[in-house]
This record gives structure tokens, C-alpha cells and sequence, in this order.
DNA sequence: CAGTTATAATTTCACAGCGAAACTATAGCT
DNA sequence: AGCTATAGTTTCGCTGTGAAATTATAACTG
């Protein structure tokens, strides 16, 4: 983050990063500024490096060649780092958050020292594939974060008022960034995924937990920390471990829905196994997918209800569950639906562990750039 | 709305209509202005008459006496129409949107001539009583509107793609603007009510049918025409109108709860009779407006957990149900909450049905202040 | 191939919004 | 009368902006 930029200049910078190589007279049009205004703001842009003039493509028709405008997005690198209860993943990427080389490890504990330096040695280690000074590392992690400083409070780290942004810039050098996890992926799909074409979104992600992140006008709104996990959907159906009957953590969190299946057949399942089973027909398997499917489709209709954003966002771990079962989740998404309104399908982004920590890594990217 | 006067004069035009008169010092500090800036901004404000130069006040301490800066709200006049199946509600108002006159009449039919000679006839009888030019005149229906225009769809006219505001205009001089009926009563709490102080907060409404706005950094969230009807409490609820098991349309509408207890009596009573019942001890009725005081609950519950906002006015017509059944209304919020988090009580404002009607008015007032 | 047209980018210039500094206007206190 | 504190104003310079004119480049045209 350059102070000295003025706030239109890094608006135009954001706008190439997150949209592609453009020329000034595109740049113009889409924000409604005029062409001499677009010279002087991509200026300082050009002076300070932050953006360069690439080939000048030639367009269709006559007139002058227009002049590309683009980020060096190889020339900056950035690490992402999410903290789980049992590992910790780390990303390192360019400026447009694609993965140059990841590393994932056991947690070696929860005493906040080990994770520390065990965090400090995963950065060092991304710092030395970098080969260069990396920009930016943001750590992200699920629990409430408070103002990018402490970790409130994670129930999955077993952790309260950590100042872990503090004791972590003790190790590391580079400009540190705390954020929640969920926070961070949605962060990335503001920017680089899904939500850069919308101004409004949601995302749910299914996994261990369930998280939700709102973005509405291109801003993201300030949400409690997974209070969508306690939404409830069916105040007849199963218990989940903080006592509420049906919620969504009782039934699309992949430990609740394991341990359904392990009930019903009487021996320990997991949930890879679980979403086999539901693939090969096995009745219970099949029930408890299709009932967590539905009650992610329920989620997604409560979330176009209350905020009126439609387009939302399925992903996480565990996402694959409504690609088994795509009926139930239509089902529960339009079941209390009004009829004359048409509804938008959730888009499905399955995701793999690295995501999170790319999402982390969008953080500081967020954070720092220009 | 005076196109040429400055954004930032609009704004403080607005914070003194809003919040009542103050000096220009205070100005300052609170909108983060210089107080150079705030004599020009003022200037041309007080040369359009907008505001005005009341008396200068003593506060304590030495130094030079401030001069509050206040609008005329008895200068102007605004006439807010609602209406319903079965009536019209009309307001007259000040600026403030202090009511000075109402009537109220007979829907003459659903026929849109009719509805419309109805209605300018209401705004000529209030132009009349006004005893001067009426700035504006808003009119609001349940329904979707269509960009202040038309009427899209309203179930409760049999409206469907009525171009209302043209043909009102035919017969109404005054300068017109119409909208859906919560999103007037969402913007009179935003201006004149509760929301003034709070840049987030959500407005629930109760009684015929079931409303919904909300406010978010100070700006009106466009959500769907009252979905939120039609959110799912309990799948194995009473049975809505169109189809739903257990939504807050089953639960929570007055026809709904009245239509429930006359099936348990085996007579036909009334929503003021349910209320009646209950707060006499009478067993179906008490139960009645228990659960629907509960689905309440769990509707602001939805709301915070998806919106982020906690703060959550709660109205309507049929509101007092909420009030006979607290207890209830609690358990609904809390029910599914996180322990750790602290859950706000909601806000309940009591309100009579010309409370639409100034609703209406409000959405003139806004379109058209200063 | 020179002239015409179309598009991109820049330069020049004038205007609007804003705040720092200095100034005027009050009012209380000593 | 002189000092101090607060409200409001005037002056002036900085910054962001677009209209208009200018330069750069490319294709099409007769």
C-alpha cells in the first residue's frame, strides 16, 4: 500500500490486476473518467512500476493502436499461510495469487510458541523458493480475528486473545496480515475468482465447518464469524455438538455427517467413505448426503431471502457432497421459493486445502497492493 | 432534489433534517469537514432557503456564541399515500415527517382507473387542507415496483405491470414518486426513527403479511419484495397459502394465526380476538402467538446471522404479538445462537396502519429534499 | 499515394472542492 | 481594559477533474 497514491490511481491499478491487461481508453469508459484524467493517473502508476505499458494491440477497425496497460505479475511475490487444528498449509504466489509452490505440515502443537516459529519456518522456507523479497504474508485462520492483530477466539486452535500478529512479526520480516480463513476466501474470489464480474455474492463453504462470506456493492460485509453453522434448517433433525437440534452444522459439517453413517451401519465411516457410499447407492450413505445437500440448498435460499444476493458461491472440502446429490440441494434451495421469482443455481467451486491458504495469501495481496 | 446544489451540501442538508438543528462547528467535527468548508457548503443552502439561521445559543464556556443552522419543516408539505386491498391511507406532513392530517377510505375497487381517481382525489383533499404547493407526494404498495414507475406485481391489487406512477400523474401535479410500502417504512426508520443513529439495522414487519428492509452502512439494501415470508421455520409447521410447511407466512401473518385458532374453537375469530384470548390464558391462542412470536425470534436470529446486523426493529400492524409473548420472542433469537455471542434484543415499535401512509411520505420527502 | 476518417493518448487550461493560515466576531473571565 | 476561548469568515494555494485542442497512429478511399 502506497499512502502517497491518490485513492483513483489505485483504484485503476486493482482494476488491471483484477481484470486483465487493458488499454486507458477501456480503463476510461468503465469508470466513467475521461481519457485526459486516465493519462494522469496511470502516471505515477507507470513511474512507480507498478503497472507497464505492454505491446500495443491493434483492434479491429482503424485509429490508433491502443497501448496495454498490465501488472508484472511475476515480478512480486506473496505467501499465504492458513493455521488448521491439525496443519498448517502455506502457499507462496505472484501478484495475481496463482500458486508458484505450496508446502502443508503437521501442526506441531497448540501452544501458541511452537505454532509461531513453526509458521516463522514455513514463511523463511517460501521466502528462499521466492528468490526474492516477498511483498506480503497473510496468515489466516477460522475463529474471530480482531482488527488483523489477535485471534479472539478459535475454537479449532483452542485459542483466545492471541496476539498472534505481534509475536509472529517478531520472526518474520515481511509485512504480516491476519485475517479470518473464510474472510480470505472470499477475499480471493472478490478479486480473482467468481465474485470479480458481480458486485454482489455470497459463499458457503461445507467442510469441517461452515463458513459464509457477503459481499455486497464490491464491498465485504462484516459477518459474525460462522454464525451461518447454527442457521437453522430442521428443528426435528439431528443434534449437533453445541445442543442445537438440525442446524447446519448437525447436518453438512463432514464429522456430523461421518458419524451419522458410522451410526447407522454400526462401524467407524469417514467422510471420503461416506460420499463413496452415497455414489454407490448405499441407502443410508445416499439419505445423508442428499439431506446435507438439501439443507446447504435451504442455506442458499435463507441467504437470497435476507440479503437479496443470488449469486452464491458453494465451496470448501466438502463441497463435493451437492455435486452427488445436485436434486437435493435444487430442492431445498427452491422448496419455500415464491414460484413467479426465477432462481439462480449456486455456482459449485470445489477446492482443495491449498485454496485456503491461497486465500490467505490474497490477504496480504489485498492489503498491500499498490 | 436541486440538481445544482453540491453533493456534499445534500449531506448536510440531510444531517440537519435528520438530526435536528446544530451550528456549524458541530457540523464540522462530525462530518470531518473544515469549518472554511462548512461556511461555504452552508451558504448556498441558506440562500435556496433550504436552511435557515435560528437563534444563536449559549452553550457553557466562553467564546463566541454558535448560530444553529435548522430546516423549516413547517414550510413544506408532503402528502403519503398507502395502499392496501381493502383501503387507501393518506398522510399529510411536514418535512420532519410529522403528521399534520390523515384520512383514510374505502379501496373503490381493484380496477386501476378507479384506484387512480381514487388516490388523486385523496392528494387534491390533502393539497387543499395543506393550503399551499405540496413539494411531493409518495405512494407506496406491497409488491414489486418496478424503478419507481410501475407496479410489477402486486398480489394484493392483482396488479401486474400497471405503469402507475404514469397514469397518476395524468391527474396529480405534484411531483411524484412511488415505491414498495417497506421500503417507505425502512426509509422512514432510517431518517426519522430508530435507524438515525445506527448506519446497520433491519426492519421486520408483521401483521397482514410479512416485511423486510434493510439497511447497511447507512444505504438501503435492495433485498426481494418480502421473501422473507416465505422463510422456512419449521418443516413441520402449519401450512401457508402457497404450499409451505412451517414458513413465517404460516406462522406469523394475522390471517394465519386467526385462521389457526378458529380451526382449534371451531368458530371464527378474529387477530384481535387471538391477541385477546392469549393475554387471558386461553390455551390455543396463547400457543399460537407463542410459536409465532418464536418464528420471529428465529427470523431476527436469520437475519443477524446472515446480514451481520444485529440491530432489528420490530413492526407492523400485528407487532403486539411480540409483545404478549417476550419470553417466546427470546427463546426464538437465542435458540440457535452462539453461547460466546451476546444477542441484542430487538427494537419494538408499536405502529397503526397511517404509519405506512407516513412511510410514503418519507419516500417523497427523500426523493425530492432538499 | 495523398487525403480522409477514425481511434488513442496527451497537453493545455479553467473550474470546483477542499483545508491551512490568518482574520473577524463574540463572550466570559481576571 | 486585557486575556482567553470559541464560532465563523476570508484569503489563498493545492488537488482532482473534464472540455477543447493537439498529437500520434492506423486504415480506408479514390
Amino acid at each position: 500500500m502506497r499512502p502517497d497514491l491518490p485513492a483513483s490511481s489505485r483504484a485503476i491499478a486493482i482494476d488491471v490486476l483484477v481484470h486483465g491487461a487493458q488499454s486507458r481508453a477501456q480503463l476510461a469508459k468503465k469508470t466513467g473518467l475521461s481519457a485526459p484524467t486516465l493519462t494522469r493517473l496511470v502516471r505515477p502508476l507507470l513511474d512507480a512500476g507498478v503497472l507497464v505499458e505492454s505491446e500495443s494491440v491493434r483492434t479491429t477497425g482503424r485509429g490508433r493502436s491502443s497501448v496495454l496497460l498490465d501488472v508484472v505479475a511475476d515480478d512480486h511475490r506473496y505467501v499465504g499461510v492458513k493455521l488448521t487444528r491439525e496443519s498448517i498449509y502455506a502457499v507462496l504466489t505472484n501478484l495475481r495469487a496463482e500458486v508458484l509452490a505450496s508446502e502443508m505440515l503437521p501442526e506441531p502443537s497448540l501452544d501458541v510458541p511452537d505454532v509461531v516459529s513453526c509458521v516463522a519456518g514455513v514463511v523463511s522456507r517460501m521466502e528462499d523458493r521466492a528468490g526474492r523479497p516477498v511483498r506480503g504474508v497473510g496468515v489466516t485462520v477460522g475463529g474471530r480475528v480482531d482488527k488483523g492483530e489477535t485471534v479472539a477466539d478459535s475454537p479449532f486452535l483452542d485459542w483466545h486473545e492471541v496476539p498472534f500478529r505481534t509475536l509472529l512479526a517478531e520472526q518474520v520480516d515481511a509485512p504480516l496480515f491476519l485475517a479470518n480463513d473464510v474472510v480470505g476466501l472470499t477475499m480471493a474470489q472478490q478479486w480473482f475468482g467468481y465474485g470479480r464480474t458481480y458486485p454482489d455474492f455470497a459463499l458457503l463453504t461445507v467442510g469441517a465447518g461452515v463458513g459464509y462470506g457477503l459481499v455486497i456493492n464490491h464491498e465485504l460485509v462484516p459477518t459474525l464469524v460462522s454464525p451461518i453453522g447454527h442457521l437453522p434448517v430442521d428443528p426435528h433433525g439431528p443434534l449437533c455438538p453445541a445442543g442445537h437440534r438440525g442446524c447446519m452444522t448437525a447436518f453438512v459439517t463432514s464429522g456430523a455427517m461421518a458419524n451419522t453413517v458410522s451410526l447407522a451401519h454400526g462401524r467407524l465411516t469417514t467422510y471420503d467413505e461416506v460420499l463413496e457410499l452415497a455414489e454407490a447407492g448405499d441407502p443410508a450413505a445416499a439419505r445423508v448426503v442428499a439431506e446435507a445437500a438439501h439443507a446447504v440448498g435451504r442455506a442458499t435460499a435463507a441467504i437470497t431471502s435476507l440479503t437479496g444476493v443470488d449469486r452464491i458461491i458453494l465451496s470448501g472440502e466438502g463441497v463435493r457432497l451437492v455435486e452427488i446429490a445436485p436434486d437435493s440441494l435444487r430442492a431445498g434451495r427452491v422448496q419455500y421459493a415464491d414460484e413467479q421469482v426465477s432462481v439462480l443455481d449456486p455456482v459449485i467451486r470445489p477446492m482443495d486445502f491449498l485454496e485456503w491458504a491461497r486465500g490467505a495469501a490474497v490477504v496480504a495481496i489485498k492489503a498491500s497492493f499498490p
